[in-house]
DNA sequence: TTATTTGATTTGTGATCACACTTGCATTGA
DNA sequence: TCAATGCAAGTGTGATCACAAATCAAATAA
């Protein structure tokens, strides 16, 4: 066993090459999880475990178990019928998940802005430039590369509140939320220029100033915007017409 | 088919008896659960998928799937082995925990506050007298049994807030807790008699005054008790020996 | 034409099997 | 005596199968 004996005797290539490899189902996991942060899947679309084990070209056994993550996370939803589907966007549920994540990053970002080393202030400081970029060459909005961006700069601020309880509630949040805030960014597309940019900068500057409260209101404005945009236009929607 | 027939032409009776029968998943899902919250397992425990599938009496199928929910809930924690164990108790993540139950909690509980119904209310106070009871015949502690009122009282509040975001962030809580507040109410029962009717009273009272601030000032002092305990008595032992 | 029924297909669920990896223990060697 | 080696039991993972329930479609009856 020369392989057991070299990481014994060296710790450092254990760390970069460790035992755990990645199975199948976290995998597919991540997968399913990154296509409903992305908003892939569209709200009420009925999932099969077949149907994704083909496009995952695996057994349905990984599937299975991933759907069944996924629905004890609420980011599925398990009808009576056995089938699972991603939940429809309603007014309340809607207004619900906005309450929850302004409570619960509300305080990570309160948190990291007592927290964060000038090292990640920088990064993030960084990731404001992409946006920028990006606004150059604007002639086609590159819908999934925001979705990332967004997600990026959120979680590197998150990640520096140090609370292993707080960010998987939040990336459950986010996963919950997904397929609204998708709908509403085509939306903000249609409504013309929204500038992501400009209140990604304000949680920046708060941050470096360590001013809790600040960083917490600018962040609070930042996630409210898709969903009282989308609220908006749902409910001009079902003024036109009385079908939802 | 007439009893797709009779469904059609009744629905009420479709209500009573819904189609979705309950899976050998969801048995052994909440019952792991149950297990969990209730502190029947310790920390740092391994499970074994096939050792849960004899005690439970089925195959591994439901238990492994049951078993890689509760791993993304946080309730049990995966190793590298790809054994699974439920976490070890850290003063850091009992902190953390606290921190959360406190901000999630302290929220459901100022919601319900403005929206308890007479009735609702009622209920709890019902609750209340059952603690007496149990005081009464107070020769031997039953601590399952304390357990069981405790949620029982906390989650009839939670329900009120009529957040379906919340309350299962809240049970994921709990979940997540449930070994550390089992080891303290062991400890509360070595430390003489703690008065928990006493918390749930005051918190009663806040509610029919329909006080948000008072009620979560008084959930925020009786959630705490245990934690705090817990703490207080880890440190002592960590003085007394270098080991943990 | 419309509503009902019947049959075929699809789908989720649970059990079993095969394989790879880990763990623990006994044997062997120095 | 102690460390290393080898074997055996145990464990998680993924694939496949069997079965029951649900869904859909065509065919039949009113």
């Amino acid at each position: 066993m020369q392989k057991a004996a070299a990481e014994k005797s060296d710790p450092i290539a254990a760390q970069l090459a460790p035992v755990g490899r990645e199975t199948v189902q976290d995998r597919v996991y991540s997968e399913l999880r990154r296509a409903l942060i992305g908003g892939l899947f569209e709200p009420s679309q009925v999932l099969t475990i077949r149907g994704l084990a083909d496009a995952l070209m695996t057994s349905t056994m990984p599937v299975r178990e991933a759907l069944g993550r996924l629905i004890t996370e609420k980011a599925l939803e398990a009808l009576p019928n056995r089938s699972v589907r991603v939940p429809p966007i309603t007014l309340e549920r809607m207004d619900d998940l906005l309450r929850a994540r302004i409570l619960i990053e509300g305080e990570a970002i309160a948190l990291a802005a007592t927290r964060m080393t000038p090292k990640q202030i920088s990064t993030i400081e960084t990731m404001l430039s992409e946006w920028d970029e990006m606004r150059a060459l604007k002639q086609k909005k590159d819908v999934d590369r925001e979705v990332t961006l967004n997600q990026a700069f959120h979680f590197e601020i998150y990640r520096a509140c140090g609370s292993a309880v707080l960010i998987p509630m939040i990336e459950s949040l986010w996963l919950q939320s997904g397929p609204c805030i998708r709908v509403a960014i085509y939306a903000f597309s249609d409504a013309g220029e929204v500038d992501t940019a400009h209140y990604h900068r304000t949680i920046v500057k708060a941050l470096a100033r360590q001013d809790a409260r600040e960083a917490r209101e600018a962040l609070v404005a930042d996630i409210s915007r898709p969903f009282v945009f989308l609220r908006n236009k749902l409910e001009a929607d079902s003024k036109k017409g009385t079908s939802v």
